[in-house]
DNA sequence: AGTCGTCTGTCGGACGCAGT
DNA sequence: ACTGCGTCCGACAGACGACT
């Protein structure tokens, strides 16, 4: 089905046709004009801003649930993710369909995981003067970095992930839910940017370890304040709404949790090894040099010392020489003198 | 099995720029 | 003005894993 049903998806959207509604909400969503175009930055703050509250929301649901209370979540159907993103877009002025939602999300995410696993790589090696930040554009292509993601944009991405990082333990304790993250992770990370990663453990995508999520990041102009209006986070259901044509796909993990945890605990073991043979390699090098600087420091005082002990015997042989012709001279004028009597 | 979220490769339109 | 080229970015398609 994809691209067809997408866009008959989206046409029916646009202009209306289709089915009788069900619900209100339903109808004013068919009535909607969504945007095209590219995406201004603020339209990019107020989805980031909407992610971020869907991940709070769902963390917040997620506790309900995991504490047993019969509460709304459980017996509804399935919320639709994107759907509720897309009406919190709309309402903060952002008009733009959950699946252009979806795929700004999905462009955004894989420009921020490249910059995230390049400066991951950096503070991993101990290389502080290459900033993502600081690069040229086309040094920033050259190394098939995004070529200008906003530092806020990077700043409100970070916020985002935490928040998902959050969302995620209060799933499963941290410890059901993203289990297919570290494996996505490391395709991803296989692909384009793998030779950056040393990267330790879950550097990976949706990082359900937050302290990786925000890496010492080099320095970038002060990220504006955002301010997003807050959008009550209630728990608006989309239970029918226009499916998307794309498969979508549910987030948590559960039973391979334990071999991800394994895969991510080793990598970052693989990624400090990594790290502290260079370093130790660095200090090798080090020692080596200061070794050489003083054997050549020897060496020159050697070469010194040996001059000024030749030079000195020079002066002694020529003042013996001086010695032993002035003594001869005495000795012939003596001579002379006792010979003229 | 069907659905969904994410990741990844790719395509195509819009745009800027240099050369003619 | 036109053309050719390169780049950017939104969008599409499919794979994958997890959930229901």
């Amino acid at each position: 089905m994809l691209k067809k049903d997408r866009i008959e998806m989206e046409k029916n959207v646009l202009v209306g046709v289709g089915e009788e509604e069900e619900e209100e909400e339903e109808h004013e969503d068919r009535c909607r004009e969504y945007r095209k175009g590219n995406w201004s930055l603020t339209e990019t703050m107020v989805l980031i801003e909407a992610k971020k509250m869907d991940y709070e929301r769902r963390a917040q649901r997620l506790k309900e649930l995991s504490r047993g209370s019969s509460g709304i979540g459980s017996s509804r159907p399935q919320e639709m993710r994107w759907k509720w993103v897309e009406d919190c877009c709309w309402r903060h002025g952002c008009c733009r369909s959950q699946n252009q939602c979806n795929d700004r999300w999905d462009n955004l995410m894989r420009d921020y995981k490249k910059v995230r696993a390049y400066e991951l790589s950096l503070s991993a090696g101990g290389n502080p003067g290459l900033s993502y930040w600081k690069l040229e554009r086309h040094e920033r292509k050259e190394k098939n970095l995004p070529s200008n993601l906003l530092p806020e944009i990077h700043e409100a991405l970070t916020e985002v992930v935490q928040r998902r990082a959050m969302a995620e333990k209060a799933r499963g304790g941290g410890a059901c839910a993203a289990a297919a993250r570290p494996v996505q992770e490391e395709r991803q990370l296989g692909g384009a940017s793998a030779s950056m990663q040393h990267s330790s453990p879950g550097a990976g995508s949706q990082a359900p370890e937050p302290p990786l999520i925000a890496p010492p990041l080099p320095p970038y102009p002060p990220p504006h304040s955002r301010p997003m209006a807050t959008v009550d986070s209630e728990d608006s259901q989309h239970s029918v709404s226009p499916e998307r044509k794309r498969k979508r796909g549910g987030g948590g993990g559960s039973s391979s949790r334990s071999n991800t945890m394994e895969l991510s605990s080793a990598i970052s073991k693989c990624a400090s090894i990594i790290a502290e043979a260079l370093q130790a390699g660095e200090q090798k090098e080090e020692t080596r040099h200061k070794d050489l600087v003083s054997i050549e420091e020897r060496k020159a005082k050697l070469e010194e010392s040996k001059s000024e002990t030749s030079s000195q015997s020079m002066d002694g042989l020529a003042s013996a020489i001086n010695k032993l012709a002035s003594s001869i001279l005495g000795l012939a004028t003596d001579r002379m003198q006792k010979l003229q009597k």
